[in-house]
DNA sequence: TTAGAACTGAAAGATTCTGATCGGATGGTA
DNA sequence: TACCATCCGATCAGAATCTTTCAGTTCTAA
């Protein structure tokens, strides 16, 4: 990472939570207290942030709370009932990518925690969310890459009603996507908005790797999307149905813990 | 590969991205790091982009890391030395537009004002502006329909280097720009990527129609985007050099005082 | 075709950055 | 106050990056 995306993330991370520790910091950014300590003396030199013992803090008092209006709502759904099960799962999904690599993302919840990490690497983004893109655009410094279409604002994501598309263009080894229920059957979504928007990605990829919590494992949603056979990776936590996911690994699905 | 497509290559790469390291570049464009430098050291004399340890930054913004929250940016701009003319050049724009209509706008800060007016009324808006997009999303329920294609995050706007695209399916009647500069030779702009988008998004509008302050008027950009024949309406403010709105109105151009 | 200019990749040396360490400073607690 | 844990700034070796130089290649114009 360059040291001015250091900088920037640093900001960042401070303006979000108006105080961010040394030790935070390090973690995060994956670097020393040493490296980040310097930041934070030549950030504070230009006056981008406030030194404070044990850390910094955001400068500005009042585009302070505005921003954090901001980002909070973004990550108001971490704090769900699952929501951090499914922050392991998103940060595991983020792993298994090499770097450099196209991957595809599908909207939705889950999918929208891999921004988080994504923005920590270099990889190029294909997605047809429009939230996700926003938080990559504004946090990161990824390539991103959007489908053409109309803005459906309740799922959050870009969907074009012609079979055209830039998608079309775009090729990935690896795509991601949420669900709302899982079973030796097949993946199951609730808004047929969704289903579309994922086949339509879905034969740009030649992995498709689905993430659910465990509450999603065993279950059934409204409609279906693929069967079993078709999924080759499947990211969960430690509290799934170890007999659900037998079924689901008899099927070829490779079933990933995290 | 010639030089030149690396130049514009690199440029294109760190304009997407706001930042490019050396080794990444050099991996990117399959060049040693020793070529990679020399043409950031060239790009960096024609201003084309910041030069920084490690790599190189996008040149467009300038005090970067406040300017990065998309939104935030937004407003800032309302209280520059010509915001108050814009914001009612953009309030007359919004108001020759009839309910229902389809309109397209094309990215910039003076179209992006627009997005104030938008969401009081009922448009369906194509736009290749992302800033304006989320504006409205968030803000409004008009319909919003997206280009597909890569963020540009300098300019805020998507755009594809593809030739189909999702714009193809689109009509409307009014597009909507702003300009660097407009005389009576033609409508000029200052960023070569933002006239690719445009260009791609007028074929599918009957009406051209350049907003641009006073401060705009009779004067001439870098790039030459079209003759002034080719514009239907001008929208400026009441200080606009009288001389010159003569030669435009000799041109065809419908002038209108915001 | 040839001479000269411009470009490229590689290597050497200078510069800057990073991570680790250590002594001293700071804040909290009894 | 005395003690402890933690934090900070200074320092240094090693790593990464930058500039310069040089030799080989490609391009250009006569």
């Amino acid at each position: 990472m360059l040291e001015k995306q250091r900088h920037q993330l640093i900001v960042d991370l401070v303006e979000k939570a108006r105080f961010a520790s040394v030790n935070h910091l390090s973690a995060e950014l994956n670097t020393s207290e040493a490296t980040i300590r310097r930041d934070i003396n030549k950030l504070y030199e230009l006056n981008k942030l406030k030194k404070i013992r044990g850390g910094a803090e955001s400068v500005s008092n009042d585009s302070g709370i505005k921003q954090r209006a901001l980002s909070a709502s973004t990550f108001a759904s971490n704090h769900g009932m699952h929501g951090d099960k499914k922050r392991r799962i998103a940060e595991k999904a983020v792993s298994i990518c090499n770097d450099g690599e196209p991957i595809i993302v599908n909207g939705g919840t889950t999918t929208f925690m891999m921004g988080e990490f994504l923005i920590k690497r270099n990889l190029s983004v294909l997605t047809n969310s429009f939230k996700l893109a926003h938080y990559i655009a504004e946090h990161g410094d990824n390539q991103i890459t959007l489908p053409g279409g109309e803005i459906y604002r309740d799922q959050g994501i870009v969907l074009s009603s012609f079979e055209q598309d830039t998608i079309q263009y775009y090729h990935s080894n690896k795509m991601f996507m949420g669900t709302q229920g899982i079973t030796e059957l097949g993946v199951t979504e609730s808004d047929p908005l969704l289903i579309r928007a994922e086949q339509k990605m879905r034969k740009q990829a030649e992995q498709l790797i689905v993430m659910a919590d465990s509450s999603k494992i065993g279950r059934r949603g409204n409609f279906i999307l693929c069967p079993a056979e078709q999924v080759d990776i499947l990211i969960t936590d430690d509290e799934a149905d170890e007999k659900v996911l037998q079924e689901l690994r008899d099927h070829g699905v490779e079933v990933l813990i995290a």
